[in-house]
Order: C-alpha cells, then structure tokens, then sequence
DNA sequence: AATAGCTCCAACCGCAGAGCG
DNA sequence: ACGCTCTGCGGTTGGAGCTAT
C-alpha cells in the first residue's frame, strides 16, 4: 500500500516513480502549469507544487538533455560564472536544454576544483616566472571582471524558461490544449446548471481540471 | 568479497520577490 | 501599507553508484 492510498493529504518526497513522471508529463502536455500549488492535487500527485515544479524544470521539461555535457558547454559554464557569478539561471539560458540544476551541479562536481586548480596553477607560474610581461600573461588569471573579453559561441542559442507563444506544441501546450477545454467546459457548464455554485462539490476530476483551465484562459486573455 | 571513502546528481529547503486583495 | 500566496532561485543534503584498499 502506497502513501496515497494511506492517507491523500501526506507530502510524498524522495525520488520520482515513473507513473508519477507519466502522471505529471501528461497533465501538463494538456493543460499547462497553470497554478504550481494547486497541480499535484488535479494531476493526481501526492507532491508538493515545488517538486512537481522542480520535477518538470529539471527532468520532464520537452528539449531536456542529461548528462554528456561537452567542452563547449564546460567552456560557457566557466566563462559565464567568471563573469555573472552562481547565477545558475542566467548560465543554464545560454545553453540549450540545460536546468539550472545540472548546471549548478556541473559546476560544483567538475568545474569549480578544475577552475580552482587552474587558477593555483596559473598562480604557480607568474611566481616562478618574473620575466613575464603584462600582455603575455594569461587573461584568466586576472581577477578582475573580464567581461569585454567574453564571447558566447555564435552557434549557442540563448532561450529561457519562460513559455512564449513560439507556436510550437511542446513550448505552448497550454494555449493549444486550452481551446478544447473550454469547448468542453462550455459544454459541461451548459448541462450542470451554468453558475451554480452548490453543484461544485460533486465535480468531477475532469469537470475541476475544464473550469480551471477556463479561469486560466480567461486570466490571460483578460477577461 | 567486504567495506570504507568518495563522487555525483536528484531532490529538498529556506528565502526573496512579485502579484494581488 | 500590509499581509498572504505563489513562484523562482541558490544553497544544501541524502543516497546510489563507483573506486580503492
């Protein structure tokens, strides 16, 4: 017996089975994330709106990659950090497909003590090196904000978390699946007494998830 | 083969900011 | 102006898997 069927109000944590992946890919595929709080609960989840959030961003999200991160990608991380600092956020929007997670993670697993060593090593040589002149020296070895010097790949695409209307299915599933939602809740609405509010509490799943994305639609087109 | 130590990553936590009534 | 809710961000942690002894 799972936590679900024990009692619906506990928090399930930990790490994700793949019906809850199923369960959460699939409801926002058709209705968006619409409200993060109120999500788990029409999507069937014993989840905490942040974890399905961080779930979807970091996991389930369309165009997600994991793992094999390559050198490009590496040399972005470092010369953004460089520049920007633990913005994890900003450094994840220049490279495609990446969370800010997995960035952070890269970051602090592979990078920081590489960057670190470096640095030490780069260190290492001046000291031993008295010779050395200014403009022979190593630009990262300066601690100084290097930012004119900064260049992202011109085959790097920046892009955001942010769902803009692209017209693309996967970027825009709220928009697109919306417009079937409403036909339905109009639908529906006009057979359950239209406005009634002593009839919500015998609304079904469904029936919940058609007056949401209503109210949703209405929100955005400003209704 | 056993296990101690280490690495890496998924997920959680706390906080700040935005938006709203 | 204030309090509340929701969202997003960055820091931190737990544990699975790997490596060395």
């Amino acid at each position: 017996m799972d936590t679900l069927t024990l009692d619906k109000n506990i928090i399930k944590k930990g790490a994700w089975t793949k019906e809850e992946d199923e369960k959460l890919r699939a409801y926002i595929q058709r209705y968006g994330h619409w409200n993060w709080c109120l999500l788990p609960k029409f999507a069937g989840l014993s989840r905490s709106g942040k974890s399905c959030r961080l779930r979807w961003m970091n996991y389930l999200r369309p165009n997600i990659k994991h793992g094999n991160i390559t050198k490009e990608e590496d040399e972005i991380i470092v010369r953004l950090h460089k520049q920007l600092g633990n913005k994890w956020t900003a450094i994840a929007a220049q490279l495609t497909g990446r969370s800010d997670n997995e960035v952070k993670n890269r970051w602090n697993s592979h990078l920081k003590k590489r960057v670190q060593d470096d640095e030490t090593h780069v260190l290492e040589n001046i000291n031993h090196d008295e010779t050395i002149k200014p403009d022979e020296a190593p630009s990262c070895s300066s601690g100084t904000d290097n930012s004119s010097d900064y260049h992202i790949p011109s085959d790097v695409t920046p892009q955001t978390y942010d769902y803009e209307l692209t017209g693309d299915f996967w970027t825009d599933p709220f928009l697109l699946d919306i417009t079937s939602a409403v036909e339905n809740t109009t639908t529906w609405g006009l057979e359950h007494n239209f406005g009634s509010q002593s009839s919500w509490g015998d609304m079904t799943m469904s029936e919940e998830l058609s007056w949401s994305a209503l109210g949703s639609y209405f929100e955005y087109n400003n209704y």
